[in-house]
This record gives structure tokens, sequence and C-alpha cells, in this order.
DNA sequence: TGCTAATCTGACGCTTACGTAAGAATCAAT
DNA sequence: ATTGATTCTTACGTAAGCGTCAGATTAGCA
């Protein structure tokens, strides 16, 4: 790795991600997005990987799980946490601490899993609900000798 | 069967689909629901059971793909097309006017297996991503001794 | 026929999730 | 230092998807 990798603005953030620069802010200024540490009013934001990879994954639970925003920032929240308990995690010694960080990083991601995997489960039981029926269409274009 | 079942009205229709009256004549309003065939102005709406099915289906797909209700439309147009060809398939004799038809339901059908199934591969491709963390972080509590 | 509950038709209101426009300020390069 | 591209803040606009209220009408029952 470098030292500090080349600073990405907004317009490249939102492009990186699919998005555009107003739905960045509009997600700071909800709250999704933590602003971008220390600006100072008026300047401009600037991001890193990190916040490329945190706005790619709110976008794809955005449109996965069809959640409002604000239910994605409790998700997001959670996710957020995890990278302040990843850092907090190598700074830390005490091996007590740092089981007490993993599991809560554990807590989180399994809020995550059971909410992509309950709307999976819907999903699939759709899906054979509909394969069903192609099925039944299908015996009857048999019947009919094709 | 019986002959004609008890009709259905509004604010059942509504209870029935975990919807609202003011849904259901939403949904009429933008053509995701044909009003009920021949009403006159400022009569009471009546249904029937297939109608409760069509409501059921169209919530269901409007949570879990989180579509437009304009592209829900145009998959629901499909499933009124499909009950508009299981009516002339029971009534036709000709085997490949009924040939045409079933394969146009299979069509339909399709299309919708197609959207579910996509859908569900993004959900799935997540959860495993998700699953993998999980993993990590259990891997390294396992370190700790745990 | 009279009563009551449910429904009818507008029509305006509201929230979410951004789009868009305007004028000032910033940043990188020359 | 000037320029040009990008970004800044502020603020109003918009579309979707209903909620809600008002006053009139209808449907089923005694």
């Amino acid at each position: 790795m470098s030292g500090t990798a080349a600073p990405i603005r907004i317009g490249e953030l939102a492009e990186l991600t699919g998005t555009t620069p107003r739905t960045i802010r509009y997600y700071e200024e909800i709250g999704l997005l933590g602003c971008a540490s220390d600006r100072q009013q008026g300047k401009h934001r600037c991001y890193t990987e990190a916040d490329v990879a945190r706005v790619r994954e709110v976008v794809r639970l955005r449109d996965l799980l069809g959640l409002t925003l604000e239910q994605l920032s409790q998700l997001v929240e959670a996710e957020a946490a995890r990278a302040e308990i990843r850092r907090e995690f190598r700074t830390t010694e005490d091996p007590s601490r740092q089981r007490s960080l993993l599991e809560q990083a554990l807590r989180h991601i399994e809020t995550q899993l059971a909410l992509v995997r309950g709307r999976r489960d819907d999903l699939q039981a759709l899906e054979r609900e509909l394969a069903d029926k192609e099925q039944t269409v299908r015996a009857k274009l048999a019947a009919l000798g094709f």
C-alpha cells in the first residue's frame, strides 16, 4: 500500500458508485454517510476507498432489499460501527476487549444476514410457485401433442 | 363450487390483501387493476376471488421486487392477460389456437421468472459475502481462544 | 321506509428520495 | 494571479405512493 492514495472527490465517488453528487450529499444529510471527518464549511468533500466501498454497499442494500433509507441507516450504522471496531481492534492489546469487539461485529453481520436470508427465502418461494405454473402450462402443451 | 360466491367489496378486499381501500382505488386509478368490469358511476365496487388473488400477487411483487407500480403494471398486464387466456382457452376447440394461448402464457410466466431469479441471484451473492465475513470474524474469535 | 355502515368521488396533504437551478467559493494548473 | 472545472450551500421543484377529510350516495337490514 502507498501512503495516502489520491483523494476522491464527490463527482468521482458518485461515478464509482453509480450515483450522483446530489445523492451522496443527501445521504450525508440524513446521516447515512458520516461527513468526511473534519471538513470545514464550504470546502470540498474528500473520500477514501473505504467510502467507495461503503456507498457501494448502501446502494446494493437499497436496490436489493428495498428498504427506506432510514432503515438502511440502521444497517449502515452497523457498518460504520464495524469500521470503527476494526480500527480499535488493531490498536488494543486487551484480549477480552478484542473479544468484545469481535462479538459486536458478529452481531451486526448476523443482523444483515437475517434480513438478506429472509428476503431470499421469500423470493425463492415465489420462484417455486412460478416454476410450478410453468410446468402446468408445459404439461398442457404436451397433452396437445407438443 | 356454488354458483355466484358472495360479492366482495373494497373494504374486504383490502383486508384480505393487507392493503387499504385507498390503495385499491389508487391501483385502479393507475391502471394496475382493471376496474370491476361494468361498474356505474357512484356504485360500489364488487370483486371476486380472482381479484383477491391478483391483488395479493401485486402486493407480493411490489414488496419483494421493489418495482415501481408502472413496472408492476407491465408484469400484471401479463397476469391479467393470462386470466383472459385461461378463459378463452376453455371455450375454444381449435387445438392450434389452444397451443398459441398456452405459449403466450408460457412467455408471460418466464418473464416473471427471469425477474425473480435475477433478484434472487443478487441476494444470494450478497448473502455469500456476508457469510464469508462472518466466518472471518469467527476465525479471529477462535484465534483468541473462543 | 328509515337507519346505519360502508362506499363513492374529488381534492388537498404528506413523506421519501432525490433533481435542478443560482450564485459564491474552492482547487489544480498555468 | 488568473482561469476553468468542480464543488459548495441554499432552496425550491418533482414524482411516486398513498393518507385523510368532506359531503354525497349506496347497500343491506329491520
